[in-house]
DNA sequence: AGGTAAACCTGGACGC
DNA sequence: TGCGTCCAGGTTTACC
């Protein structure tokens, strides 16, 4: 489900629930996710006070004096504060209770993964979780730009889709940006990732930059399931200009969509908007 | 080293 | 209605 803004539209929605709160207790039903959670984690969290939660690439940490709880969502995760007592669904795989203030009840912070492609671990303080050392920069940070994309890129044959995609050269980016950013820029997915002029990488970078940073400010887009920590969804999927419309036109030129599997990934591109 | 494919897992959509 | 097949927002691993 989630790329970088739904994961950012995660972490703005738990704010205001989370920081500043005590976890009471910590309940594992499912640990084994895609990395099986440590079995120590509830223990390591009762009593610490949440600080924040900050974000790295696609993943989420709530920092706490003893360490951070490293959450990722996977394709199929989300993390929701409900009221305590509210009936378990199918997937609700962690429940994070946090104190109430004044006497009043407090919320749980829920984590539901049907496929089970998400991780929670743990981040020891004044350690980094070797998940997070080898990630490229963030994209709306200045360490990102179209010189960063054109000297990595050089020698590369991957097509330029796939490129963007890798998380070791720029974080956030997933199946739905790099198809809206490519777009935007005008340069085919299909194109070798070496042979891209700096110009062109320069007008790729700021698309990632506008199109994430527009899509946050929508809440994310909604596909499937995705819905933010209030329960709402995002609203970034009217304004997709090409990701799920194969075989629909073109809205710039009319020209039908193409729709071809690149590395992988479903891949919807304009052969005559993007060369 | 870099590129590609398979793997992890469940649910929903579609075709017969 | 039911069954088989394919697909899905991510990432790691194994193998050229």
């Amino acid at each position: 489900m989630p790329e970088l803004p739904e994961v950012e539209t995660t972490r703005r929605g738990l704010l205001p629930h989370v920081a500043g709160r005590r976890v009471c207790k910590m309940v594992l039903r499912r640990p084994d996710l895609r990395l099986p959670i440590p079995p120590e984690l509830p223990k390591l969290l009762r009593g610490q006070e949440i600080h924040g939660i900050t974000r790295r690439a696609k993943y989420l940490l709530m920092d706490s004096d003893r360490g951070s709880a490293l959450w990722h969502l996977g394709m199929s995760g989300s993390l929701r504060v409900l009221a305590a007592g509210t009936p378990l669904r199918a997937h609700d795989h962690v429940d994070v209770e946090l104190e109430g203030i004044d006497g009043k009840p407090g919320h749980v912070l829920r984590f539901n993964d049907p496929r089970r492609f998400g991780l929670l671990l743990w981040q020891p303080a004044g350690t980094v979780h070797p998940l997070l050392q080898s990630l490229g920069p963030e994209p709306l940070s200045d360490d990102f730009d179209g010189d960063h994309l054109f000297h990595l890129s050089r020698g590369r044959s991957a097509p330029v889709k796939a490129f963007l995609m890798d998380q070791s050269v720029v974080v956030g980016v997933g199946n739905i940006y790099a198809a809206e950013a490519l777009f935007a820029a005008g340069i085919a997915p299909t194109r070798e990732a070496g042979k891209v002029s700096l110009d062109r990488y320069r007008k790729l970078a700021d698309a990632v930059r506008v199109i994430l940073a527009h899509a946050i400010e929508r809440g994310g887009t909604t596909l499937r399931d995705f819905i933010s920590p209030d329960g709402l969804p995002g609203y970034f999927e009217q304004e997709l200009q090409v990701y799920g419309r194969g075989g629909e036109p073109c809205w710039t030129c009319g020209r039908r969509l193409r729709e071809e599997r690149i590395g992988q990934r479903a891949s919807v591109w304009c052969s005559r908007c993007q060369t």
